[in-house]
RNA sequence: GGGCAGUUAGUUCAAUGGUAGAACGUCUGUUUUACACACAGAAGGUUGUAGGUCCGAUUCCUACACUGCCCACCA
């Protein structure tokens, strides 16, 4: 075998990963051996938005290391990759790529806009699993899912209606965060807060006996014109003996109460609040318990409605702003204006300004399955890792909301969910609140039914075609069904029994909440057990000066570029290198170069020792002959040292150290084998006595070095293998290898 | 506003209740039977600030500062 003075990946890594492609291992179903025990992991399926960026370097990267050590092992190992549609995200970028033509979504309908979006389901999908490819991962490509696939559709249908037989599911008219450009709800969890430079504004309301005047603080002036009240807290000693008098509510000519609530801060503004129902979270909230009107003003698209009255119907809510502005001026209601800076929402997806809204929206209560999801990680069914995490996990558990999952999108699971043409709900949301309360789950004022089929009759009036309802379920709901949902459930299939519950899943910190535990709560409804036994919320990749890397701010490192710099390996180690347990990771470009120069030792160490094997037969394989008379002090120390190091990485490995481990190894390869021993072995093999054991134990460290070392640089490692194996030695490829004894 | 991390060599990070280590970078030397992507060696740190416990703290405790993250309906 001759092997070049140095490492070139670009030789290598295609061909490589074709022949593990060819050797169909990554499917479990067609590995070697018995294989009683079995190792399970699923991939967080990337959108089909995205290009792989270094996170997702990182993340499937650990679960390769993983993979293949247990492949190794002995185990039947099941790495199970896929792609999600991605709701909003999705339909957002192709929305994008529409208007560069001109067109919106609502100048193409709902079907032909859907048509697009498959066609670049198609197109854009599996790029992103490919580039996957460059970095090594091998995952079952064969069992590769898409959560919209049909029989996935139906485990996502499927699961609606058990929760809708629970009673579990209603719907209802809240205030919610709407995005008025993607015209649609979203959750807490989509938008993101921004400081913004606004202005309080301090605004007389007469009282109604013309007996004067009282103020009210707000950053949003337009909003007055749907106000339903003014409230106070009822300790407050400066208007307690206004509670229950009436103010005329400027420019709309409304007479409107003031009401004391225990929610007012009396140290925020004046210590009197405007109450807005039907645009904002916390005034809805109240007026449920106070019974006030909730007047709708400002229409899906952000436009003031008719309710706004003459003036403002039509405008932005921004000009209506301006316009109710130069109104209280006109009349002096104007008191004063201060500079403020506070927080406001923006959607996540399209940077649009959220405007609450009232909306009659799907929800799933949590109350049981969060309950459920806290039991599941409080008695370690699945640990998160780092266990910091269970502190965050548990504290949004606590605190937990219901959740809205209905969009208004086009891009989704469509809800099981058939309306009567005829007959048309009369919905009255506090109505159906209290029904439920009292546990009764039908609400006779809606005018729907659930069902996996169309309805062949209307069960309502007899008489119509029912309509399937237009919302889409938000994109976690069908996310959150991943682990049994690939595999196969509802039907009870071998792979689901097999596999499932799996090992292990690799997360970012960002979706703790959005994904894992509601695949942890979703697991236990559906299967009664926890989708995972580890979850690992790995590192977040910063820049170097600990910013966040993103596209936007033109922050991001591609990692495919530095794999045409460094090869799949030197990158594979740079990242696992500095992947030391914290939470952030400061990328430095260093460690790649480290990793890269690591790969050109293993090479050169590998040369070397072929040189030895030169002298001798193929006998040097078989380690059995290795004398133990004749050890030197050597010989003994590096196989001790090798000993444990592998004990050390095992240890590492199951406490998911990866860049511990890989130290480990690095420091043993190099300085123990390479510098020390390698040296000494070039006198021991001048002297007869020693040389055949020399040139056996440096074949034995090198070989079981490279075993150890593949599932952190499987390219080169297999490369080296493949070498071996034409040099003589009896042997498969190194990816079905077992992992040294 | 509440909570969680981090702050150590030029850079990215380790480690430890007893005078701090690695990688990359820098400097000097070396082509010696794999590797100059190497080898041998060197320089480089009052371990964020201020207190406290201790014979002794970078390590434990308390404040503070800065950075990052999570959670939260303050108009």
């Amino acid at each position: 075998m001759k092997l070049n003075t140095a490492y070139n990946p670009k030789d290598v890594e295609e061909r490589i990963y074709k022949l593990w492609e060819k050797s169909g291992c990554f499917n479990p179903d067609k590995l070697p051996g018995k294989r009683t025990k079995k190792f399970s992991v699923m991939m967080a399926p990337p959108n089909i938005t995205g290009s792989l960026h270094l996170g997702h370097a990182l993340e499937n990267t650990m679960i390769d290391i993983l993979i293949r050590m247990k492949r190794m092992q002995g185990f039947k190992t099941l790495w199970l990759p896929g792609i999600d549609h991605a709701g909003i995200a999705a339909q957002n970028v192709v929305e994008k790529s529409l208007r560069k033509e001109g067109l919106r979504r609502q100048d193409l309908g709902r079907e032909k806009f859907t048509e697009k979006m498959w066609a670049w389901k198609e197109k854009y999908g599996h790029i992103i699993l490919g580039q996957l490819k460059k970095i090594g991962a091998l995952p079952d490509w064969s069992r590769t899912r898409f959560t919209l696939d049909h029989d996935y559709a139906k485990a996502v249908q499927e699961a609606f209606i058990h929760y809708h037989k629970k009673g579990w599911i209603y719907r209802g008219e809240r205030v919610i965060n709407w995005c008025p450009r993607c015209e649609t709800g979203i959750s807490d969890l989509e938008i993101e807060y921004r400081e913004e430079k606004g202005k309080l504004y301090h605004i007389k309301y007469p009282l109604a006996d013309k007996s004067g005047f009282i103020t009210v603080a707000t950053t949003r002036p337009e909003t007055m014109l749907g106000d339903a009240a003014v409230a106070v807290n009822p300790k407050d000693g400066r208007y307690k003996h206004l509670v229950g008098k009436f103010v005329a509510l400027p420019i709309q000519n409304r007479r409107i109460p003031v009401i004391a609530d225990r929610g007012v801060d009396m140290d925020f503004g004046t210590g009197a609040v405007k109450v807005t129902p039907a645009h904002d979270v916390a005034d809805f909230e109240m007026s449920l318990r106070h019974n006030l009107p909730k007047i709708k003003i400002i229409d899906e698209k952000g436009i003031m409605a008719n309710t706004a009255g003459p003036i403002c119907e039509g405008l932005k809510a921004i000009e209506c702003r301006e316009k109710v502005v130069a109104e209280l001026q006109k009349f002096e209601l104007l008191e004063k204006t201060e500079d403020y800076v506070h927080n406001v929402a923006f959607c996540e997806r399209c940077s649009a300004k959220i405007e609450p809204r009232l909306s009659k929206q799907w929800f799933l209560k949590m109350a049981k399955l969060s309950e459920s999801a806290i039991k599941t990680i409080k008695s370690k069914e699945t640990a998160l890792h780092p266990k910091k995490w269970e502190k965050m996990a548990l504290n949004w558990l606590k605190n937990i909301r219901d959740w809205n999952i209905s969009r208004q999108l086009w891009w989704g699971h469509q809800l099981p969910v058939w309306f009567c043409k005829n007959q048309t709900g009369v919905f009255n949301f506090q109505f159906s609140i209290s029904k439920q309360k009292k546990g009764k789950n039908k609400i006779k004022d809606d005018n729907f039914i659930v069902s996996l089929e169309k309805p062949k009759e209307c069960p309502i009036c007899k008489n119509c075609e029912m309509e399937q309802s237009v919302d889409v379920l938000d994109t976690w709901f069908s996310s959150a069904l991943w682990p049994f949902a690939t595999l196969g459930w509802p039907q009870k299939t071998a792979d689901l029994k097999t596999y499932y519950p799996t090992d292990y899943i690799a997360s970012a910190r960002e979706i703790l909440n959005l994904w894992i535990i509601r695949m942890i709560f979703s697991g236990k409804e559906f299967t009664g057990k926890s989708p995972f036994k580890t979850a690992h919320i790995h590192a977040t990749i910063l820049t170097k000066e600990g910013k966040r890397m993103s596209k936007s701010l033109g922050t991001g490192i591609d990692p495919l570029l530095l794999i045409d710099k460094y090869g799949a390996d030197a990158t594979r180690f740079g990242l696992i290198y500095q992947n030391l347990g914290n939470q952030d990771i400061r990328f430095a470009e260093d460690a790649m170069i480290t990793g890269k120069k690591f790969c050109n030792k293993i090479w050169n160490a590998t040369r070397f020792v072929l040189l030895q094997t030169e002298n001798f037969q193929f006998s040097i394989f078989n380690f059995k002959t290795i004398s133990k008379l004749k050890l030197s002090k050597y010989d003994k120390k590096i196989l001790n040292d090798f000993k444990k190091t592998k004990k050390e990485i095992e240890k590492q490995l199951e406490k998911y150290e990866f860049g511990k481990a890989l130290r480990k190894l690095y420091d043993f390869f190099w300085h123990d084998f390479c510098d020390v021993y390698i040296e000494k072995s070039k006198q021991q093999s001048a002297n007869p006595k020693l040389a055949k054991n020399t040139a056996q134990i440096l074949f034995y460290i090198l070989t079981n070095s490279i075993k150890m070392l593949h599932p952190f640089l499987p390219f080169i490692t297999e490369e080296i293998w493949g070498g071996l194996k034409s040099e003589g030695l009896q042997t498969d490829a190194l990816i079905i290898e077992s992992w040294p004894k």
